[in-house]
DNA sequence: GTCTATAGGCCGATAGAC
DNA sequence: GTCTATCGGCCTATAGAC
């Protein structure tokens, strides 16, 4: 693959450098369709390592742990979510902080199903999530903390709660994996919206 | 199951021979504890073994596979589960169909809190389970149609899943562990209920 | 029927040669 | 940057003691 001239068997592109980003690129790429297909645990190092066409100990010069590969995998999204979380405290008003967060949770969420579906049902990915981002305060109670104030009651809570996870769960759910992009939004919005106490913004034309 | 047809109860009295039911009784306690505690994957045969003072082929003479230990721990819950759904499909009229499985679906949910919040976070056991129950129609879809009919739409398909999820992953939430029983019941109930547009039932006196 | 002793294969991970 | 070689741990399997 690398300097083979006489092979014109190339899978992508034809110059024979990879860029190292590109390799990264690849691999991640490669590690989020096999973890989708057979789970984070169901995908072993050698399986990742054989569709790239390297050797286990290729992939660990990338990362230093399968740990760091499912982080890595997952970190957009999380930055997604955590500066929507930080924008939507911006807002002055309540109601506009829960509606900016709601939008911008569910247009995560459907815009990244796979992923979420992922690492929102997966005990290991989520903690080492945790860890990676922010010392301090988990992204979850920062959530929390703009949906329902910081001393919320308890009915409050709960609710809030069983919004996110059923959100997150719903959308990542492979029965409603074709449903438009949009369609699905509008649903779990609606739904969400209901939960929260917010007004109808869909009204049925 | 044993042949024991001697009438006699299955107890050894003489020497320091257990009953088999009790070690594997006892397999699966320490099992859940360990699970509970380390997660499904962080838990070893070893480390069960350990905790029961026997070798990890003592264990493997009780169950075939790790796989049928997970399974085993959560059968219970999913068989009281199922038979909610059963009874619930009985009822003549769709309100009291929904009623029914809300009010046992949250039951279940918050009585076996840790072992939820185990299984419907882990892909592995939740696939496991998929499997061992019933071949053909899975438990997840006929919740579904006693929940939303046979041919739902997708505004009340999404709601559903929403809501579905929802309480089982909030009920699992360890942010929620020390709210006593019978409150988290209520507050979920009441999250479910009105997100499925039934009737409040606890009009704050 | 219940368990111990032992072994094989795959896993994640590390060290060091090209 | 990628490789070979190797480690200890894991799940699984079998042979055989009591």
């Amino acid at each position: 693959m690398t300097a083979g001239t006489a092979g014109t068997d190339a899978i992508e592109g034809s110059s024979a450098a990879q860029a190292p980003e590109d390799t990264r690129a690849r691999l991640l790429g490669t590690a989020l369709r096999l973890f989708s297909e057979h789970g984070v645990e169901g995908t072993s190092l050698q399986m990742i390592a054989d569709a790239l066409g390297v050797t286990k100990a290729a992939v660990y010069y990338h990362f230093k742990a399968k740990a760091e590969i499912t982080e890595a995998v997952a970190e957009p999204a999380i930055r997604e979510l955590d500066a929507i979380v930080d924008e939507a405290a911006t807002h002055r008003r309540r109601g506009a902080q829960i509606d900016h967060l709601l939008d911008g949770f569910v247009d995560v969420v459907v815009r990244n199903r796979v992923l979420v579906a992922l690492f929102s049902s997966d005990p290991g990915v989520a903690r080492a999530l945790e860890k990676t981002l922010h010392g301090s305060q988990t992204f979850k109670s920062k959530l929390m903390t703009v949906l329902v104030g910081p001393e919320p009651d308890l009915a409050a809570e709960v609710t809030a709660r069983v919004t996110l996870a059923g959100i997150a769960l719903a959308g990542g759910d492979p029965d409603l994996a074709d449903v438009d992009d949009e369609t699905l939004r509008r649903h779990l919005l609606d739904t969400a919206r209901r939960l929260l106490g917010r007004p109808r913004r869909h009204p049925r034309p």
